[in-house]
DNA sequence: ACAAAAGTGTTCCTCATACACCCATGT
DNA sequence: ACATGGGTGTATGAGGAACACTTTTGT
């Protein structure tokens, strides 16, 4: 059968208190001139990892930073009008990016608010769901949440993430006590965060662990 | 790029008190005679769903019954001697079926315990490994345990499949309190399953819900 | 001194665990 | 009667939610 397989990139970060991700404004056809998702073809001896790797590079700059996984694979045979085209999404959270570095066959990259998304090419639409949710998940029961913060962070700013992904409000108090008590999930330094209104907050660095146990829960 | 897409099948189920995994015998080279999964490739108007689905009704007979979702995209170059082919993962639960129907390409079909797997062609005991912490993933957070059974069955019958997933014992008391409290996750009919030893136990049905809140943890 | 935000103490409640015990059936 | 396994009662403890309170800074 012909076909053609490409990755599809759902980039997160976090900014200003909000959730965003980053979309493209396609330069050609299908959807000229049209927002979505960051991505291109797989190559000939290329895995899908590195592809999407590859993909996350050119589109932000980053490489070997923040986290990457699969998130599914589309392959509706009427999802996209040049013909089959299977596309592999993967799912992205980075920390506060400077600006998108808009390379190859986009018009312009822009950041955008979840809650505030435009209409978007092809299945994109559904993918960026299937992202959030998998992402809003993941803040339970694994560490990643860490990967939205910079090197060096506080407890109020990782509640922050948490608060934008959720788009909940979380106790500062018991979220406090949960989040130093548990195992591996930060490491405390020395230094305070100054110049901030109220009370200096320490400072943290991601620590080992990839599991939170026991999780946090989302009501 | 030249490249094919095709689906491969976790179809677990619970047998015997222990969780099965049905494999085929190649009949065709690569891997002539090796045990691998059951899959196919993609049609050319076929959606992904679609295609697993016909591929779960040639091997089992099953149709619209279990459950079935994506479980990942495997597409290493390498992983297959012919050239690039995409393998989309599904994983398929059933209930206790009679015998497998080898149908098709394979030369035989069988059950198999997944604690003594053999020797599996291309990445297929990947894939069977991702589908194995799938599944067990998913009995703690939905009701997709019932997916094993039949369409009536017992309490001591829905724990037997947890503990063969799982590969644990678990308490029948607290189990027994914990599934009949749970909203929407089993309805009690009136008859109880005569003939086995001891006291007889009510017969259950499917309840509604899908997701188990709260959830069943295991340790 | 006061406002603001970090961090601590404490109470209440839900739920998981463990295990003793009662109930209904076959032999 | 008694063995077997279904189903109930109950004590204990860990952890989450709520909120009052103390600490440390900037202005």
């Amino acid at each position: 059968m012909r076909c053609s397989v490409a990755v599809d990139l759902v980039i997160f970060t976090v900014h200003a208190g909000s959730l965003q991700v980053l979309l493209i404004r396609r330069g050609y056809a299908p959807f000229k001139g049209k927002w979505a998702l960051p991505g291109g073809f797989v190559r000939e001896r290329e895995t899908l990892d590195d592809a999407a790797a590859r993909e996350l590079h050119e589109e932000t700059g980053l490489r070997d930073q923040g986290h990457m996984e699969q998130l599914r694979t589309y392959g509706d045979p009427k999802r996209d009008p040049r013909g089959r085209v299977f596309s592999i999404a993967y799912l992205a959270l980075t920390p506060d990016l400077p600006m998108p570095i808009s390379g190859g066959d986009a018009e312009a990259a822009q950041w955008f608010t979840v809650e505030a998304l435009p209409v978007l090419a092809f299945d994109h639409a559904q993918i960026v769901q299937d992202g959030l949710e998998r992402a809003r998940a993941k803040l339970e029961y694994t560490t990643l949440a860490t990967t939205f913060c910079a090197a060096e962070f506080t407890i109020p700013e990782l509640r922050a993430v948490y608060e934008a992904v959720w788009g909940t409000a979380l106790d500062a108090a018991n979220f406090y006590r949960k989040v130093s008590k548990s195992e591996g999930f930060i490491v405390a330094l020395e230094d305070k965060l100054q110049g901030a209104e109220g009370r200096p907050a320490r400072l943290y660095r991601r620590g080992k662990a990839a599991l939170l146990a026991p999780p946090m829960l989302r009501r």
